[in-house]
DNA sequence: AATGAATGAGCTTTCATTCAT
DNA sequence: AATGAATGAAAGCTCATTCAT
């Protein structure tokens, strides 16, 4: 039924092989700077092998980007089970910061060229954004129904999250820079989002 | 008294011309991308004259960094005057929003930059989105003394806003992408950073 | 035995066309004046062909010196054994004009070269041209110490010796100009240098 | 009767100018490398300036060989009144020496040149050298046909000197290389052309 | 299937020369 | 007469891609 027979498995291997070469020169040059013979020589391979199993570097691109979106997509399938407000939203941004942080490399590489391809952007937005967005929206509309939540306007809420999210990426690219444990990121940002700056009547300051 | 003399005149005049054509082909392709034969084009200008107001390519995009971040240092010399809270951080969100707005071709190209250039990055980082990030500092220090805000993770919580920040920059880099107007957006932006999602006891829902 | 592969062969010639190619451009045009298309024409070769093969046109030039270089030192080591001093110098001095004789392309380049690049004068007179000088340095310290020779100051004579041998080098660049063989030169100069202008007495005037 | 106006003398005085820094900066840099910019700089001028007064850079440089071949022949005519061999060739030759000496800069960048423009050799051979060349070559024949000097191949001992002349002025071309004064080289030479290496019957060895 | 030598379009940059002021 | 901003041709070099082996 799998019947993937050996010489696929090799091509399957060879691909990957090449894949993560590309992935660490890309993190490291970028895509432009990086070229297909440092791209070879990373992946112990010729440079034309390279084009028997991809078409062109761009090419090289998609293909990793398209992997990545496939796990994120993955991820956000196993929605978590909601228990208290607190607790989703925390597993849901940890989940993602996790993710992240496991392909920082690529993530890396993904921002720099969706700022230049409105293609690769609009995919990345739509397809791999997009589900936590609406993850996040649905809690919200939810939860503004029951009335657990204010009235805001959701699109700004949700943006604001999400922009929180990708700003904390774009603020973790220095490898030096200190970066937090995503659990605890998490679980603060999300006491952040549902409680607000302000102390509430009936709160201890501290 | 100043004394600016027609050369110096004409001179500052085509190294705007030059950086403003500059500006329109990084923004379009990138600058990798962009040639230097397409800026001359676009600026009506023969391609060595481009090497008379600049030194090089790269120099050109250093210009205009540069000059966007006097622009931005400038905006945060006018703190706002602090009246309530919401009006503070409404009025420091909009002039950011606005001047970003007004700049978006080079935040476009900056950004793009930012990811591949380490020492870019870090300039930007800290000559122009650190001064947001202590005024935002200073404002969530004071205020949890006061007692008047909650005693969050000050780091946590400016990263949160600045990201958020940053995110609402990168979602707004499409030009078809609907974007709110400035003042609506940072209204709100405060509103949600204040008063989180949840309704407050003895608050209306709606 | 050796063991020269296949493709280390063709390497080989490859690098020697466009080694070759390069000379003659080089020698029609000089250094500066040719251009990589010319030389790539030359050698019926792609542009970036040469780049695979050679770093810059500078090492171009550089690797041709330095093969002339090795030739040149090779002919040092057989210093011919010493019968007259005539022979002696005869031997040396026709040595020399050969293998200028038959690289002749090849030393037009150099010595423009030479007179540009310090460094390259100075590889030049060290390292070709001071083998002959220390040579010639010998043989008068001998001679004058046995009486033979007079008591010169023995800088000035190999100097002059030297000089004399440059300076038919450059009185050669002309292809049209005539030229003498190499062997009556070298016998005509010898004879000079021993027995200079003046008639000795006791001998024939013819 | 000379009738030079104040504008003619002033033009001449700016032609000067100019000639001159283009001497110091060909020396410098050579030819190819100089550029007219630095030029202008060097003179205190314009870089449009120079085209006012020379049609383009390569007349720049024929006009500063032209300048010197006319000094040099000037030299040519006061030619020394023979007294003895030694001292007619001494003079003969420390008079060029002094003149090379004084024209250093000059000189590097006319040797340069030579290399690489046939016309420009065939210039400095036939109108500069070629004095010195004739001048030798008649003492020469005169003395050969007294009996006093050897019969040689005049053509090659004329060139063996006049080698030997432009050798000194190679070796001499680093600024660093220790250089003989001029009457001291010349005397010197002159011995050796006249008397040879070998010592004469009935002459003291020291 | 894997190779890597060969390709050549296209890049940034330089600089002698022109010409309006 | 003097200027120097503008020009644009041409240079050296890179690198994604092809293809004969």
């Amino acid at each position: 039924m799998t019947g993937k027979s050996k010489k696929e498995e090799l091509a399957q291997k060879r691909s990957a092989q090449i894949l993560e070469a590309a992935a660490r020169v890309f993190a490291l040059k970028g895509y432009h700077a990086a070229t297909t013979k440092e791209i070879a020589a990373e992946a112990n391979v010729a440079e034309g092998t390279i084009y028997n199993y991809f078409r062109s570097k761009r090419e090289l691109l998609l293909s990793m980007i398209s992997d990545f979106a496939d796990e994120s997509l993955q991820l956000a399938m196993t929605r978590p089970s909601s228990k208290s407000d607190k607790e989703f939203l925390t597993t849901l941004l940890k989940d993602r910061f996790t993710l992240i942080d496991q392909n920082m490399n690529l993530v890396r590489v993904i921002l720099r060229e969706m700022m230049l391809d409105d293609n690769l952007r609009y995919f990345f937005f739509e397809q791999v954004l997009s589900k936590l967005s609406s993850q996040l929206g649905d809690l919200l509309k939810t939860r503004m129904e029951e009335g657990v939540f204010r009235n805001l306007d959701a699109v700004i809420a949700v943006h604001a999250m999400m922009g929180s999210f990708l700003g904390f990426i774009l603020l973790g690219l220095d490898r030096k820079r200190h970066r937090l444990p995503p659990e605890e990121l998490a679980s603060q940002l999300a006491d952040f989002f549902l409680n607000g700056l302000r102390l509430r009547s009936g709160e201890e300051p501290t």
